[in-house]
RNA sequence: GUCCCGUUCGUCUAGCCAGGUCAGGACACCGGGUUUUCAUCCCGGCAACAGGGGUUCGAAUCCCCUACGGGACGCCA
């Protein structure tokens, strides 16, 4: 009898969710479902300074949003936990010290700064960069005594040469030379694993039986085949699909993209169609049928199906299905409710009335003024946006802000209004002056509520999207930034206001 | 830079594995019809096998080379 079929998904807890994890998380679950089998959901929480548990459970929110359900994860448990890495620390420590004894991995003791310096050395040579072996050589008692004081990390040994060769579901036969890969670090030097060995000590003993990730894991196959054959286990089968793409043909990025998972629901989508556009990128059913709900997926699921160039992500293509779903699958009093149930609610409403109220006489103000919570994008002229600026000015302060605003995280009202005071202190101008520009940015007129906490309830995502398109706007008027403009902003910017992040 | 993966209309794709119908559908776009407007809906149109070489009676389909695109190269995942 053959194992029953287990697929994962295995998001980091890490900033906003993203929609490439219910892509994936889509393939996974339909390969599970099919086959009678269960998807789960593991939590790699590794990174200690990056996951937070804000994060942890906004995946949970999202995926239940988009409609992907799970039959085992840390939220609702199940025989193969605990499901979150950092709670099975111990299980690493007493795989990483069998490879440490078995001679498969050792421990290095090199500084960052002699690590970095090799990298430039070797990225100069035109090598690929690989660690040097150099705390190879070290003996087993030399390094079982410098481990005692002083901090290290642990290191796959990897072979020098030979090829890695291994099965991919849908490309074939990939092969490596081991001399491409490097002696991956495993053992970080706070303890905690790397996503290499946890991912691949948590496949095993969760019962992992098909591996279903993004096309960017190729290149680190081998050195999970590799883990494998030293800790004596099968290695699953494995499949990696294309990755969704920008417009410009690069891996999909918030930078070009609403990314967030929760764009699409702030936005106004209906998650049932979003998982329907998700299922058409880089897959068809086998009779071409374009609207189709996750069961009917499920019922002709065939893996061999996807095919491999990455799909653009195409929001033009996603608002077309979406308004068939309202208009075909829902009658219109579920239309009603599921318009309630986005914004029409007393917690959104209740929000916007203390702003709204001080402004307003009758009723029928309250939404001309609420309007831009609605939009999608609000309208207004090119001459409400420039105002009394200099030329160069608004692109140049929308950018400043987007670039601030990533660094945002808590997304709060304070933490939005000291930002905006911090901008107009460094450009050395009245908030009063900085401001009208962003209130025709966000809500198209320089007469709305209180920016910072419209900002506030518009959430990141959708703030993101309306700079973007104010910038858009300003370049269609001869007045954007040039890519070389961009990279000048940058410097500056990074020399007041700090390094950007992403 | 090195390695890996990919490449059918502007976009999502069918066809490819088991060579042989004017390369099919959808979005977008354009035109027409229905509609007091708009939208919906209906009809029509535009538009692609990256290039080159091979194998073959015959290649989008099999093989090779080139080009282009993407990804990876972290004590991130």
């Amino acid at each position: 009898m053959t194992a029953p079929v287990r697929t994962r998904i295995a998001p980091s807890p890490t900033g906003a969710p993203h929609l490439g994890t219910a892509y994936m998380a889509l393939f996974n679950l339909a390969y599970a479902r099919k086959h009678g089998g269960q998807f789960i959901l593991r939590i790699e929480d590794t990174d200690q300074q990056r996951s937070s548990t804000e994060s942890e459970q906004a995946i949970f929110d999202a995926l239940k949003w988009a409609g992907i359900q799970w039959d085992e994860g840390p939220d609702c448990g199940g025989d193969h936990g605990p499901y979150r890495q950092s709670e099975r620390l111990d299980i690493y420590e007493k795989e990483i010290n069998r490879l440490l004894e078995q001679g498969d991995a050792y421990r290095c003791f090199c500084s960052t700064e002699r690590l970095n310096e090799l990298r430039a050395q070797q990225m100069a040579d035109k090598q690929t960069p690989r660690y040097d072996g150099h705390c190879l050589s070290l003996s087993a008692e030399e390094s079982v005594k410098r481990a005692q004081s002083e901090p290290h990390v642990v290191r796959m040994k990897i072979p020098d040469s030979g090829t890695c060769q291994f099965h991919d579901e849908l490309r074939g036969e990939v092969s490596i030379e081991w001399s491409q890969i490097d002696h991956q670090v495993i053992r970080k030097s706070d303890g905690f694993p790397t996503y290499h060995l946890a991912n691949v000590v948590d496949d095993h003993y969760m019962g992992i039986t098909h591996v279903i990730r993004g096309e960017e894991w190729i290149s680190s196959g081998p050195k999970h085949i590799l883990l494998y054959q030293q800790l004596g286990w099968d290695a699953p089968v494995f499949t990696h699909l294309p990755l969704l793409r920008n417009p410009d043909k690069s891996k999909l990025s918030k930078r070009k993209n609403p990314t967030g998972i929760f764009y699409f629901r702030d936005a106004g989508f209906l998650p049932e169609a979003l998982l329907n556009y998700l299922g058409m990128m880089g897959y068809t059913l086998p009779d071409q049928r374009e609207i189709f709900s996750l069961d009917e997926l499920v019922d002709t699921f065939d893996l061999k199906r996807i095919s491999l160039g990455g799909p653009i992500f195409d929001l033009a293509k996603l608002k077309w299905l979406n308004g068939r779903y309202l208009r075909e699958k829902l009658e219109p009093a579920q239309v009603v409710d599921r318009l309630l149930q986005w914004k029409a609610n007393p917690d959104v409403l209740g929000k916007i009335m203390p702003l709204a109220l001080q402004r307003l006489e009758t009723f029928s103000d309250f939404f001309p003024l609420a309007q831009f919570i609605f939009n999608e994008q609000p309208d207004y002229a090119i001459e409400e946006l420039t105002g009394k600026f200099e030329p160069e000015q608004p692109a140049r302060l929308l950018k400043i802000a987007e670039w601030e605003l990533e660094k945002l995280s808590k997304w709060d009202r304070d933490a939005i209004s000291s930002l905006f005071q911090k901008i107009a202190d460094i450009e050395e101008m009245k908030l009063k002056q900085l401001l009208p520009l962003f209130f025709v940015a966000i809500s198209g007129s320089t007469v709305s509520l209180p920016l910072f906490d419209g900002i506030s309830i518009l959430g990141p995502d959708i703030t993101r999207m309306r700079f973007r398109h104010a910038l858009e706007k300003l370049t269609d008027h001869g007045q954007g930034l040039s890519k070389k403009g961009v990279k000048k902003l940058e410097k500056e910017y990074a020399s007041s206001y700090g390094n950007r992040i992403d």
